[in-house]
DNA sequence: ATTGGCACTCCCGCCGCCTGAGTGCCAGGG
DNA sequence: CCCTGGCACTCAGGCGGCGGGAGTGCCAAT
């Protein structure tokens, strides 16, 4: 009873239940893969398996199907990445050179994500919490209303509007906007706090109440804006015509419209050693995505991860695929970005 | 046989459909809807208004369902909008009211709509076509780079980058910009191109090449922007428990997803006299959305349209409500962008 | 340890039956 | 002329029984 066999059975339950997306039969399963044995030694072999939790039957005499735990076993044993075909590359680089702003990257990294796997894809924006500040800016509205627009080194623009009570003194705002930039260009955000405060000593007291409200702006607007975004695509997948969910896709789609919640899981998904995080199934705590499985990992311009990407389908995906889908996406938009 | 009862038998055959989900024979007619005649009575009306194409029957020996064409006869002038609540009429300002900027409303807005309706919610961003410029912005990065941000009377902001062959001269660019906010500030679009190009005359010739490809970069992006942005919430709501649509909901997620398609539906419908646009089914002549009826009505901050809002559902939605609803929202959301 | 044989299980598709809701039509009555 | 009760007809859908077939578990033999 070797185990090399079994985890080769294994595999190939998983490959070929995947493929036909119907439990697989011991007959069914040598006539397939090779395995040189008789289907009554792979009989075996799945009894035991079985007996561990890596596969299970619906029903008495039907075929197996992997559980969370096998599939579980699965990626992090069995599966190789597949490489991309060269004509894919291709396509991915084309489709995201063209983009034309960030918004345009971050949409058309969603789109094609969905498009290669077939499944939802979501990508995560660029953080702002670890990215620094490249310029902000003041503009008076009226004479009673400031836009304050605030823009980080990796193009994202966030702007809120500050109604006051007097009219804003036409010569403060270009002393401010000068002071504010030189206190905060190039400094990250956790770091900008303690010099904002500082710098406001250098107005007169008349106009430090003007420079307070200012500064509150920004900081609630970066504290607010660190709520990160999410984008997602390829919904319409979760509906292919095999039944790919038992009930409805109904939890499925609540669960990805709460942003929040699909937002907290991508961050707390832990990498792997390839720089890979996927959760199966159950290992999901979101109610919900209890039947899906998610393959993600991080992106940046450099080096860093500042944001992440993903792909969700069900439980029976093709893992290998995906990995190698979502980690080749990625990997552009890392360029991309950092270009 | 007055046509008056008949008219009034394909409201009640409406209304009871869309509240049972099912085909609605002469007898429970009426026992539920006081037409003070016998089934008998109404099976004739019933003939004749199949004869007319305003009902149909799924197979014989079934009760009657509502066609398109009988939906619409009910929307045009058989239903009364019913008035909300007060409850209602509450929640709605106060959800709305706590928005911190446009990104907010417009979330905030679509995501009500949906939890309203019950239904899919989309929400188009305000258009740039028919807004005002507020402010241009140039700012160097690097000494190479050029950020350009735009922002509109509305609080759209949208921006680009301009790389450049030679080095920005630092002179240049506070120029630059007081004269572009001086040619754009209060402009609407379409009444840019002009001035914009004259403007350029006031430059030394040396700094015309910089000039032109900014120039170009506004207009660009500007003519990119009226590409307008569209969000969506409630997907969910498609996949209720109740089968609505008789395949699958696959062909309706997907028309969703392309947004060019979905705003140029939008944009395409034309209003009634009470402001409020509605296509039903076959009405819609993209694919995949021939079983979905669609309720929309413009909004905006000055009494002039700037842009929609709408709900989407199977045909046999609850028009009186949906109308209601998105007229609500509609108007709400015009105060909060006015005020 | 592997294998062929064998008895057993049970899902699933098929068929036919029947019921009940609903219809169309007709003949009689206000 | 319109309404109404009566009646025969239709047909979708639920129920039950049947059989095939895929698949299993176990055992004895190699």
């Amino acid at each position: 009873m070797s185990d090399e066999r079994r985890l080769e059975v294994l595999r190939a339950i998983v490959e070929d239940y995947v493929q036909t997306r119907e439990p697989v039969g011991s007959r069914t399963l040598v006539e397939r893969h090779r395995l040189g044995v008789s289907p009554a030694t792979v009989r075996n072999d799945m009894a035991a398996l079985e007996e561990a939790g890596f596969i299970a039957q619906p029903h008495t005499s039907a075929g197996r199907v992997p559980t969370d735990k096998g599939y579980r076993l699965f990626v992090d044993r069995l599966s190789d990445i597949k490489p991309l075909s060269s004509p894919e590359r291709r396509a991915i680089q084309h489709f995201l050179e063209d983009a034309v702003d960030l918004d345009d990257v971050v949409d058309r990294s969603v789109r094609l994500l969905a498009q290669l796997t077939q499944q939802v894809a979501v990508v995560q924006y660029p953080s702002l919490r670890r990215s620094a500040l490249r310029h902000l800016e003041l503009v008076p509205v009226g004479d009673r209303r400031l836009l304050v627009v605030i823009i980080t080194d990796n193009g994202r623009v966030e702007q809120r509007t500050l109604d006051l009570e007097t009219p804003v003194p036409d010569l403060v705002v270009p002393e401010l906007r000068a002071r504010l930039n030189a206190t905060v260009a190039g400094r990250r955000l956790v770091d900008l706090p303690q010099p904002l405060e500082e710098m406001t000593h250098a107005f007169p007291e008349g106009d430090r109440p003007l420079v307070h409200r200012v500064i509150r702006v920004v900081e609630d607007t970066l504290a607010e804006a660190t709520e990160e975004r999410i984008v997602m695509a390829g919904a319409a997948h979760l509906a292919r015509s095999g039944t790919d969910f038992p009930g409805t896709i109904r939890p499925v789609l609540e669960a990805l419209e709460e942003q929040v919640v699909l937002l907290r899981l991508l961050t707390e998904m832990a990498e792997d050693s390839a720089g890979v995080a996927v959760r199966i199934g159950h290992e999901n705590t979101v109610e919900g995505l209890v039947e899906t499985s998610i393959v993600a990992t991080g992106y940046g311009g450099d080096g860093e991860a500042v944001a992440r990407i993903g792909s969700l389908g069900p439980t029976r995906m093709d893992y290998a695929a995906t990995i190698a889908h979502v980690r080749a996406v990625a990997r552009y938009l890392s360029r991309i970005l950092a270009g």
